[in-house]
DNA sequence: TTGTCGATTGACCGAATGGTTAGCGGATGT
DNA sequence: ACATCCGCTAACCATTCGGTCAATCGACAA
């Protein structure tokens, strides 16, 4: 039925089978993200996905099963390797691509950081194994700023108020604050370089010239 | 049924009615608040009430219309007045009773606060409502931290770096920061005098002797 | 041709859902 | 005594849910 049934790629031919499985999970991602886990049918995957519900139950036993499915495949984004970024730069540049990286993560995967959050907000009993990955991922990137700002306070290119966990402890839920406003006042486009310069004014102790950071006038 | 049926108060009688719908709002607030709405069938209401199915339906026309009246008893809390608090001090002193004010509140009602944020996120038709009387609440807190930091900044109180709304505006990102820091990693108490000392040594300009913030320590 | 096997389907199932309805008990006013 | 209205309920209804099953279709092997 479908055109793509037996189609050749460089290395593979696809079985007819992973692209309808391929098919059923695009749209239970898409679904499962815009209005989450209950409120998703399987009849409402079948007919998104131009097939009928017990081909849904063939290629996974459960609900349960599609949804994590889903859970990994959103995920995947997640892992790309933010190490290799180092280069030659100093501390300070650093961990301004940290920030801006972060920031920038978060600008392009809005939706899926926002079908991320509210699961693991709302339902912890799905939540627990996804909150164990997302929390690891977590907790790997406070690692980095929190060493990077140690070496960078060694060479006294930032500053020595607080030990380099407080510091990193703050940055990160300023990072996390500024996330949450991004996800609630959708209008506002999160632009990373106002906070950089907000961090940077911060943790390296220059003056900030212009309105960088507050926005949303006060009515 | 009800033992307390009759009962008579300092200036009014309860009749049966406010008394039953009253345990079906509580019995309500509790069930959507820990599973949310969906998952939370009328019959269960019902059980957890002491009461028929029926007798919601008596009450409240529609599943939404007691979704929405356990919502307005949910936001009851946060509309206490906090500019009373004001007194005599100074403006440096306001802030901090500001931000102290903020992590008290969100620790004390963390479950509701959980609960609205999950809400908010993830089922932007219901949420609209309950956005706008939140961001109105949100705004007000936010005009307040500006003008005291404006004023600070005037009497040469806390430092010129930036400008008062970049302040604010970044002052409350971190504050909402510690807040879903607190949401998710449950096991902390969220302790508001650590970041207390954290904004007062950002933006008083003070040293940090201690470890105030950070915490989690990395594998 | 026949047989096997993976992929796919329509029809079906019991359970649970949100919501309705007819009626009951008991206060209250006349 | 009677009618009326309020608070309340058991039983019911149509619909949808997650999930199952027997049957089919097409490809490939013997």
């Amino acid at each position: 039925m479908s055109l793509s049934q037996v189609r050749v790629g460089a290395t593979e031919v696809r079985s007819g089978s992973q692209d309808s499985r391929d098919e059923i999970l695009k749209s239970a991602m898409h679904l499962f993200a815009s209005r989450g886990f209950h409120e998703t049918s399987m009849s409402e995957v079948a007919r998104e996905a131009r097939v009928s519900k017990a081909l849904i139950f063939w290629h996974f036993k459960t609900k349960e099963e599609l949804f994590v499915a889903v859970l990994n495949r959103l995920l995947e984004p997640y892992f790309i390797d933010f190490a290799e970024e180092a280069g030659a730069l100093d501390e300070r540049a650093q961990i301004q691509k940290l920030v801006e990286f972060y920031l920038l993560f978060v600008r392009d995967n809005a939706s899926s950081v926002r079908f991320f959050i509210a699961q693991m907000l709302h339902d912890q009993h799905f939540a627990e194994g996804l909150s164990d990955q997302v929390l690891k991922l977590y907790s790997g990137y406070r690692a980095m700023l929190v060493e990077l700002i140690a070496r960078g306070q060694e060479r006294n290119l930032c500053s020595r108020r607080f030990t380099a966990e407080s510091a990193a402890g703050f940055l990160l839920s300023a990072l996390n604050g500024i996330l949450i406003e991004h996800l609630f006042m959708h209008n506002r486009p999160l632009e990373p370089e106002s906070a950089v310069a907000m961090v940077a004014g911060w943790l390296f102790g220059e003056d900030v010239k212009s309105d960088a950071g507050g926005g949303k006038a006060v009515a």
